[in-house]
DNA sequence: GCTAAAAGAATTGATATCAATATAATTGTG
DNA sequence: CACAATTATATTGATATCAATTCTTTTAGC
């Protein structure tokens, strides 16, 4: 049938040594054993960390907009409040106008937790950063990746 | 009991805009849903098509060089090999000399559609690299990033 | 107001991820 | 050779991830 069933070590080696998708999974894997390790002592994940985080606003959101944030989908929102919510950090009401929406909330213990993890975050995250020549553009393009094809991006 | 019970917003501002553990996982999981996507006509994720890719061998290796290579947990690659060898893409042979180790290896079925995948792989990269300033950089850092903190580097 | 379309969120089903633990095979030591 | 330590992999249990689908509620057109 087709004579081009057949793959070059050489391709291998290529997309091995220059794929951004793969170099990206292996950072996103590193960094969040390291900060789950850390966050461990605190009951956090890293992604639980974040998302605490992310409800810690003046005025509870809806999912919509913290699923945005997260660069995470609706759904993986949904099943990653669960176990937070079943251990009381987070609350969801709902909206008093618009019964369609959950409003998303941090408890006081949510708070507590938050509080006492962001300690080592600051750590942690201090010594990654001086791990690096130059985090700042490692943001930017990072957050040019996260915004996807052109045709893609946030309105 | 403690008056620290809280974390001011521009806290969360400051993480939300500088974390390099959120801005990886944003970036992965953006990048992992482009190529799930483009991948799809082939029956590949974007991990599936890295994992094949890493058996592209002259010789099949043993599970825990791919693991490294990946940077996943090996626990991790046992459960992804599972669907790929129920579809016949990835054969385990045990080997001759060491029967612990598992050698993996692309069955036809599985080059063939690694073959039928590259092309994809090309012209997304291409598109994502060309998003980029200076996707060299950017990979430099991704690869210090992967190989966590000093004391736990490769030897 | 009625009804169709749209929007927000939950559920289902499949895979991914890792810590902790277990199993099996090899190696090193006496 | 026996046996403890080591090495390679698998299993378990919990959470993470997303596409496809469903459910509920709101909005728009008439």
């Amino acid at each position: 049938m087709s004579k081009v069933d057949h793959v070059p070590f050489s391709t291998t080696i290529h997309v091995r040594d220059t794929c951004l998708c793969l170099h990206a999974q292996r950072a996103a894997r590193a960094l969040a054993r390291r900060f789950d390790e850390e966050l461990k002592p605190y009951g956090l994940t890293n992604g639980q960390f974040s998302l605490l985080m992310a409800l810690n606003r003046p005025e509870p959101p809806p999912m919509g907009p913290v699923a945005e944030v997260l660069a995470m989908d609706q759904t993986t929102l949904t099943a990653a409040l669960k176990p937070l919510e079943r251990r009381g950090l987070v609350e969801r009401k709902s909206h008093p106008k618009d019964r369609r929406m959950r409003l998303l909330a941090l408890t006081p213990e949510g708070i507590r937790t938050l509080a006492a993890a962001v300690p080592v975050w600051r750590r942690v995250h201090g010594e990654i950063e001086r791990s690096l020549s130059d985090p700042e553009t490692l943001r930017s393009d990072l957050r040019a990746l996260s915004f996807g094809p052109p045709d893609a991006g946030p309105v």
